[in-house]
DNA sequence: GTCTATAATATGATAGAC
DNA sequence: GTCTATCATATTATAGAC
């Protein structure tokens, strides 16, 4: 997972392999317990530890957190990006449609700290959705280019905001039921496809 | 709110009054701080009582979650088939606006009950999960029942599960970015309303 | 019905040995 | 870097007085 390295500039260490596993594992607690009941203890457990030692890699649990949540953000808003600039000349439905299938996939498939972050946000405390304020701003950023070319100029900011968060929270929702033997997530974002493609 | 009273044919007495106190105030700490942060100190002080005197009236910590759990779904059921019995006739899509704007609604400004259970469903114990399951399907069947009609009796399961997903997650998404001061709910219903008018 | 007092356990965090 | 040991505090739950 390339989100877990240390700048290049610098030579991976013991300690950077172990806070890179730390982080995982606390992703992967978080996206099933939550934030308050994920102790310590047993997070130290998961990487063959004593809760003491992760004091050394992470000041708190605060910024333990934070930084597992902050990665969710960045992961998949790379994946986005990066798969929108391949297709930068398709009709604007075409390209929310990429932007679903890889929402979707990267919170489904890919990675706990994506749906981590999307589970643990509402009662996370305050501190700590403040330092995320930037970076989430910054992935909402891509849906309100996206949805504003979709409903183009003369919408309303408003019709741009009510619509994202339509779509997001559809999106997110399928954490709580997506069960990935049973369920296709291509087929789920075809009926989003088929509601966007016969509006407007 | 009647749904806190107990069976008509026994007498209101104090220990009803304070069980209704107990569960409505659980519900709103519920939904701010999560089921896990929840003390039942913290609960108890919210009443004006002691930790040790909740357990008078509950058996533990997780019955009393379940209690409000259950109170929810069962709030917003009873509001919805209300809504849509006083408009058997009206076409499948209109239908579906009611009981959206009333689901709405009811999770946004009425309860606390309905608010805490969705939002801290995903991180409740699976005894917990269990025990609400019989409640969660009758809801679920009124969505079901809906979005088959809307979708006409060639459509397959699967097509109304993921509809019904889809509008489910929109609408309790709601419930992490609406502004009661900002937002108007109607608005958002409006959107919805425009997808499926446009569609099929 | 609600209180006080307390048992039994768990938590985040720190200090210092190795 | 990770350990052990521990502090200070918080938790759910119970027992018995009032």
């Amino acid at each position: 997972m390339s989100e877990l390295q240390p700048p290049p500039t610098r030579k991976i260490g013991k300690a950077d392999v172990a806070r890179a596993e730390i982080l995982s594992a606390a992703a992967g607690l978080m996206r099933r317990v939550g934030y308050a009941e994920m102790s310590l203890r047993d997070l130290a457990a998961e990487v063959n530890m004593k809760a003491g030692s992760l004091y050394y890699h992470f000041q708190s649990k605060d910024d333990l957190v934070t930084e597992v949540m902050r990665i969710g953000v960045e992961v998949v808003e790379a994946a986005v990006r990066e798969a929108l600039a391949r297709h930068p000349d398709l009709p604007p439905t075409d390209r929310i449609m990429i932007a679903v299938r890889v929402h979707l996939d990267t919170m489904l498939k890919k990675s706990d700290f994506v749906s981590s972050h999307i589970r643990c946000y509402p009662f996370v405390p305050t501190p700590i959705r403040n330092r995320l304020r930037e970076v989430r701003r910054s992935y909402d950023r891509i849906w309100i280019d996206l949805l504003g070319e979709y409903l183009g100029p003369d919408a309303a900011y408003d019709d741009v905001r009510y619509l994202r968060h339509l779509l997001i929270g559809a999106l997110n929702g399928a954490l709580e039921w997506f069960n990935p033997n049973r369920d296709s997530a291509m087929a789920f974002a075809g009926h989003i496809e088929a509601l966007l493609r016969n509006a407007r």
